[in-house]
DNA sequence: CTAAGCTGTCATGAT
DNA sequence: ACATCATGACAGCTT
């Protein structure tokens, strides 16, 4: 008993730490690219120490089956420390959403990550699976830390159409034996794949074993979880309800006293692993054709569903707030009701892009490649021989408890995508293929910038810049307005858009204060003319037409004036008429100013001084209404005039207003220009942005799904036997507490979760 | 000579 | 009721 609950503590204590990690975020990079070979090995995979079966090899090759737990893995004694250290920081773990947005957030480096992401669930076993299926990624990962957006977009898309073409017969099998909702079709595969490489021991078919542990779980099926251990058979149920105490008591103590034991052995296996990438160039090399092109989209799809699967997940989340007991808890457990939820959840979305991608159909499946093929591929090629077992049984597992959405990539999920892969399409597809083109063209954007997730910020600060040297533009037309002297109301278009607000408060400012830069500058020709040869244009005007300004001799021109359009042509007559010849011919410099100044002056002011209307025209038009009256009652002035006046100040007026309304225009246009211009960096940003967060999101996936398959893979019951991926599966609870439960269960929850939503939602 | 743009003006409605 | 403003429509002028 003594030793059955060291085991158990131990893969209590992995599988927690495993937790931890997750919610954490535990630096697997760390682990990755640090001298530690045997944890990365057994994250990357290649090592046995990975999938179940190898790690039972290994075992067998170091100590023996019944060997000692304490005797295994001393060695692993500190990593498992660390890794423990990590997961008490922790307090508990939650799957939750809150927990990938963490991991958002506290992006780990790319390099790092990715490295462990392709191969993590799949690739572990088969060294040359694994050199594949690394290769590759690594490859493709480290360029991609230090490269910019494009390559990152490459990572994510390239890799997968390679991988798709290449996929075997087996690889798609096993994709579709990772679905985690199609659990009979998995284990059907996981089994065969037992059968040729494990010998089957504990494997049974689904039909066999697995049906009856189905119809235990029915019995079970309780919506309590205690009924459960009693389900299980025989040392199945001990080794659930220790677990069970395990937890208990790793949460109440959570000490390594007894454990140390258990922390050695994880280090051990750790160490076994083989490095994880061996064949990364010819990965590279294979895959790099592929990946330039159509890479991004398919990433940008990906990640696109991925993101909407997060928040789906939040709203479930939210929607299932109620604590539900570890067994049944699958309702309760945010990750399995997104899991319930499947098709319209990411996790569904991912499958069924998988399959559309597997199954080599359209655009969708090209843009799942990056992520489908990075990892799913690679590891559906490798884990075929080698893990068959332990890939159905993460998938099963994970299925249940949802957290195989997460952990899982679509091609993980594979073969849910024949249940979901239908679904998908319409809840997603309008917005996908909005997505899509969004994306699409965030990724010329990307491209034409060249800016790598890394330099994000930078981008958008060069954006920020670029939107400044908009404003510039914006800026020239309205200086160039401001120029043109109106004063324009530009307050209205100024009060727009705060971004504009810069340009047009100085133009505004300008317009203000100088008023129509033409008016004033026509005003002080005016004045200066006022001043000094007002008198003597009005008398050059006045020979013309001449004779009594006063008199009626002026008041037919001026009458003709006062109409509207036709005034206009008769002045200008007059005007071209009376003071062409006298100027020009005869007179010397005088003349030609003389004339340069008729030429200046506005028809109006022409018509005033031909009805020799004492004031200028600046004031007729810019006095209050109450000075004008005033102005007007000093002097008598005759009808005429009276109305001349009136029609200048109107004129003049509705003049300034039409040039300010041009104006307001023009400003509104301008800056409806700029708007469109922010809006569409403002997309692209927010493209970029998102593609980060679903590559981190993957990121996280891959790590979860590593850690699990660590975790499940050093699990041993009383026997210091591994447990049968096909027959087990770790389930999280609502409170955080992890549980072994047969497969049969957890697949059943998880189809009951899947049920709930789909309910729920219709 | 024509087309396009600019500007001034008018008519009209709103303030 | 009046003054002013805003704006569409026109027409003339300039390029």
């Amino acid at each position: 008993m003594l030793s059955l609950k060291k085991y158990l503590t131990e893969g209590l204590l992995q599988f927690t730490i495993l937790l931890s990690l997750i919610g954490v975020r535990v630096d697997v990079d760390t682990y990755l690219t640090s001298q530690l070979p045997p944890l990365r090995e057994i994250i990357l995979g290649p090592s046995s120490a990975y999938t179940q079966t190898q790690f039972h090899n290994l075992r067998n090759t170091l100590d023996g089956y019944g060997i000692h737990p304490k005797s295994i893995d001393l060695d692993n004694y500190f990593t498992a420390r660390r890794l423990l250290s990590q997961v008490r920081a922790l307090d508990r773990f939650q799957v939750p959403t809150t927990e990938v947005n963490a991991w958002l957030v506290h992006r780990d480096p790319e390099g790092s990550v990715s490295g462990s992401q392709p191969n993590s669930g799949l690739a572990l076993e088969s060294s040359s699976g694994l050199q594949d299926v690394t290769g590759p990624d690594n490859g493709v990962r480290e360029s991609e830390t230090e490269q910019g957006f494009g390559e990152d977009l490459e990572d994510l898309g390239a890799v997968a159409p390679p991988v798709s073409g290449d996929l075997t017969k087996e690889d798609i099998d096993l994709g579709a034996g990772r679905e985690v909702f199609d659990y009979s079709h998995r284990q059907k595969e996981q089994d065969v794949d037992k059968n040729l490489r494990d010998g089957g021991e504990q494997e049974d078919t689904w039909a066999g074993e697995g049906a009856e542990a189905l119809a235990r779980n029915l019995l079970v099926d309780g919506e309590t979880g205690e009924s459960f251990p009693a389900q299980v058979p025989g040392g199945e149920d001990q080794t659930a309800l220790s677990l069970e105490e395990c937890l208990r008591l790793l949460e109440a103590t959570c000490p390594f006293g007894e454990n140390a034991e258990f922390p050695a052995e994880v280090a051990s296996i750790t160490e076994a692993v083989p490095s994880e990438s061996e064949s990364p160039a010819l990965q590279n090399s294979l895959l790099s054709p592929l990946l330039t092109g159509t890479e991004s989209p398919f990433d940008l799809e990906q990640q696109w569903q991925d993101l909407m699967s997060i928040m789906e997940m939040q709203a479930m989340e939210v929607n299932t707030s109620t604590s539900e007991v570890l067994y049944n808890a699958p309702p309760g457990d945010p990750l399995s009701t997104n899991y319930s939820l499947a098709p319209n959840t990411p996790i569904n979305q991912n499958v069924s892009l998988h399959q559309a991608s597997l199954g080599g159909c359209s655009q969708d499946f090209s843009l799942f490649s990056p992520e489908v093929e990075s990892l799913p591929v690679a590891g559906s090629s490798t884990l075929l021989p080698l893990v068959p077992s332990n890939s159905t049984s993460l998938n099963s597992t994970f299925g249940s408890t949802n957290l195989a959405g997460l952990f899982f990539p679509p091609q993980l999920n594979g073969t849910a995508n024949d249940t979901a892969g239908p679904e998908l399409p319409d809840p997603l597809g309008g917005l996908l293929d909005e997505a899509m083109l969004d994306e699409i063209s965030l990724m010329d954007l990307a491209i034409e910038e060249g800016f790598n997730p890394v330099q994000a910020s930078q981008l958008e600060e060069e954006f920020d810049s670029d939107s400044g040297l908009s404003l510039d533009s914006s800026h020239s037309p309205s200086s160039l307005s401001s120029s043109e002297g109106s004063s324009s109301s530009s307050s209205s278009s100024s009060s727009s858009s705060a971004s504009s607000s810069a340009s047009s408060s100085s133009s505004f400012s300008e317009e203000g204060a100088v008023g129509y830069s033409s008016d004033s500058e026509t005003l002080d020709l005016e004045e200066a003319e006022g001043a000094v040869g007002y008198q003597p244009e009005y008398s050059k005007f006045c020979r013309m037409s001449y004779q009594d300004p006063s008199q009626l001799s002026c008041l037919p021109y001026l009458e003709h004036v006062g109409h509207n359009h036709t005034y206009n042509m008769a002045p200008s007559a007059l005007d071209s008429a009376d003071l062409p010849p006298p100027t020009t011919l005869k007179k010397g410099s005088k003349e030609k100013q003389a004339d340069f100044l008729d030429k200046q002056m506005s028809r109006d002011e022409h018509r005033a001084r031909a009805m020799k209307i004492p004031f200028t025209n600046d004031k007729i038009i810019n006095l209050p209404v109450e000075e004008f009256n005033e102005l007007l009652s000093k002097y008598q002035l005759s009808e005429a005039q009276l109305s001349l006046i009136r029609d200048i100040r109107r004129r003049g007026k509705n003049k300034m207003a039409a040039q300010n309304c041009r104006k307001r225009k023009l400003d509104t246009i301008l800056n409806l220009e700029r708007d469109v211009e922010d809006l569409q960096r403002d997309k692209a940003r927010l493209l970029r942005e998102k593609v980060e967060f679903l590559r981190s999101l993957r990121q996280m996936k891959q790590k979860v799904q590593s850690l699990y398959q660590e975790v499940f893979g050093r699990l041993r019951d009383e026997n210091g036997r591994p447990y049968s991926p096909s027959q087990y599966a770790l389930q999280y609870a609502g409170d955080g507490s992890v549980l072994l439960i047969p497969r049969t269960m957890a697949d059943q929850q998880a189809r009951r979760q899947e049920r709930k939503p789909k309910d729920r939602r219709k």
